[in-house]
DNA sequence: AGCGGATGTACAG
DNA sequence: TGTACCTCCGCTT
């Protein structure tokens, strides 16, 4: 259940996993066993996230495309793999790591034509030193949809999620109902930048955290139901460890101004927001 | 032990 | 707009 940022986690874990070793492929579950056997014993030369998809680069012009979509897990340890359990969709391993995948949306071999095809209807991802804000703010620029709904475009900013989206306009002060074409340059910048920033230190431990470090002090106290809850992550594999001014925060305190979050339904999705912060 | 909900996307209609 | 995908976790029983 991944946003960009933990994408790229697993990118840079795989690579250092098995990035220039012959990896061994198979599909215990079955339903990759093909695309296993095609790629089985080949060298991973790369292995890249562009928003939420990743890319393994396996040479001869092919590229395993892994989609996690709601459900996809990785595990990725040292040493031989253990026995199967469980729907394992696809297995690597080498000399020296395994990495086991779950429930992925997408897990298929694309051909050169294929990659290209999907990096062209990605937007720029924040996370991506090659990303172009200019691209998303073209389409900002002229569109009447809320930002709300423009952020979660994957065309437009790839790799933002439900969590990044509520938070950023959080941080920055911004209604998530204000359409694109209101939102000018000066705050475009301010959410680029700050989706940057976050998205990329989300990125050295695959998790989302966004609140100030000083505003910490002033909402510890506050912070602890939502832990409890299961939010913040206080469990102890912390999967997904989440600090959020506003995300699933629906009915409490907001912990700037104390106006209780509110929260509705968008395209299907849930979105978070304070009315007094975010009034415009 | 069982239930509902979740950081996502595609497709039907 | 709704549903399918099909995993993990926290919460309830």
């Amino acid at each position: 259940m991944p946003e960009g940022n933990v994408i790229h986690y697993h990118a840079r874990r795989l690579r250092r996993a098995f990035r220039r070793s012959a990896v061994r492929l198979d599909s215990p579950q079955g339903r990759f066993s093909e695309g296993a056997a095609l790629l089985n014993g080949l060298t991973l030369h790369a292995a890249d996230a562009y928003g939420k998809h990743l890319l393994l680069d396996f040479g001869d012009l092919r590229w395993l495309h892994i989609h996690l979509g709601l459900f996809g897990t990785w595990r990725i340890g040292t040493g031989a793999p253990p026995a199967p359990t469980g729907q394992i969709r696809l297995r690597l391993r080498n000399e020296t790591h395994f990495a086991e995948l779950r429930g992925p949306t997408t897990c298929e071999v694309l051909d050169i034509a294929q990659r290209d095809a999907l990096l062209a209807r990605i937007g720029p991802d924040p996370i991506r030193t090659d990303a172009d804000p200019l691209l998303a703010w073209a389409r900002v620029e002229r569109s009447r949809q809320p930002i709300a709904t423009l952020l979660m475009d994957q065309r437009i900013f790839a790799g933002v999620g439900n969590i990044y989206r509520a938070e950023v306009l959080f941080r920055q002060n911004i209604s998530p109902f204000r359409a694109g074409v209101d939102v000018g340059w000066s705050d475009f910048h301010a959410l680029w930048v700050d989706l940057v920033d976050l998205m990329s230190r989300g990125t050295s431990r695959g998790r989302i955290m966004t609140v100030r470090p000083a505003d910490l002090p002033t909402i510890r106290g506050a912070v602890a139901p939502a832990a409890s809850r299961g939010i913040a992550g206080a469990g102890r594999r912390g999967r997904y460890d989440t600090r959020a001014y506003v995300y699933r925060r629906d009915g409490r305190a907001c912990f700037l101004c104390d106006t209780s979050i509110e929260v509705t339904t968008l395209q299907a999705r849930r979105l978070y927001w304070c009315p007094a912060c975010q009034a415009s």
